[in-house]
DNA sequence: CCCTTTTCACCTAGGTGGTAAGAT
DNA sequence: ATCTTACCACCTAGGTGAAAAGGG
């Protein structure tokens, strides 16, 4: 499923002639297992992470494109998609439920991009910069734990227009 | 609206490692205007051309590409849109109605697309090819003029299925 | 008279949380 | 007991020709 809220950047500093990639990863903050207290309204560690995933990568759908482009709109990645499943074959992103992630966004300048691939992680080193925002990390579900994130997923998203009152 | 049947094809002999752009425009067959006589079931001339529309090109959303990437898929021209509204600011190809017409397609290599635009013509030139096929040649109407064109639309346009019997 | 525009019911395609059943 | 899966009604978004209304 899609991530919602969805993750919305602008970038700025851009050479507007040069050419980039735009992507997404999304990493584990700990290494933990978490599972919801309800009268204490709070995420409690349960346990040692789940062992790792298959590494995914979100290229952006208008990558590559001019830093001119790219610097002129906001950058949504609301078409990503989430997954619990392991053998995923849609290029999803994989990840444990009940656990702690961090979305990251990459800049990656086209000559360094060369062997980006949705199915290995995003290389490193010069021509390449990651950014991250402590106020994006999530806990994973399969379920909602908490009325006021139900609340605000129903409120917040066009397509869930049917659970409203 | 959508042009259907769209135009689909295969490209081979692209060279595997250079970037192309590859568009498509619709050119007049003719200078004349063309009205249906049902008895006959056949298109007449019935006078002159109407005076020429703003130039549009439809550059395929897959746009830049590289040449395996291009040889590797058929390429579907099915998001392409056709208006008769001239002064459309929507990038559709503007045409009219009740004229002939003849679809191109343009294989552009990268470096030679720099001023390619949806309301420029394409440029010509070393490292663009144009192609064309007779067999695609269509008539523009606002309403059928027959019956077995409305067949085939309800037949084989998914979204028509609410029409079929 | 002939062509065009507008609106509509009916589709495709796919994103929501609820819910009941399943799994551990 | 807790978490997950599968299916569902209900949406968004937008592509069909029919039919009625509009226009020169």
């Amino acid at each position: 499923r899609r991530m919602f809220p969805a993750m919305r950047v602008k970038i700025s500093g851009l050479d507007p002639h040069q050419q980039y990639y735009i992507a997404m990863d999304i990493v584990p903050v700990d290494n933990k297992r978490y599972r919801y207290v309800y009268h204490s309204s709070k995420w409690m560690v349960a346990g040692n992470a789940d062992s790792p995933v298959p590494p995914r990568v979100y290229i952006h759908p208008d990558s590559p494109a001019s830093g001119e482009t790219w610097m002129r709109q906001v950058i949504s990645f609301d078409k990503l998609k989430l997954t619990n499943n392991e053998l995923d074959d849609q290029g999803h992103i994989i990840l444990h439920s009940m656990h702690k992630y961090q979305p990251r966004v990459h800049v990656i300048r086209k000559d360094c991009g060369d062997d980006l691939s949705p199915i290995k992680p995003i290389p490193s080193g010069e021509g390449v910069k990651a950014f991250s925002f402590p106020e994006t990390v999530f806990t994973t579900v399969t379920a909602y734990q908490n009325q006021q994130i139900t609340r605000l997923k129903i409120d917040r998203n066009p397509f869930a227009k049917g659970f409203r009152d």
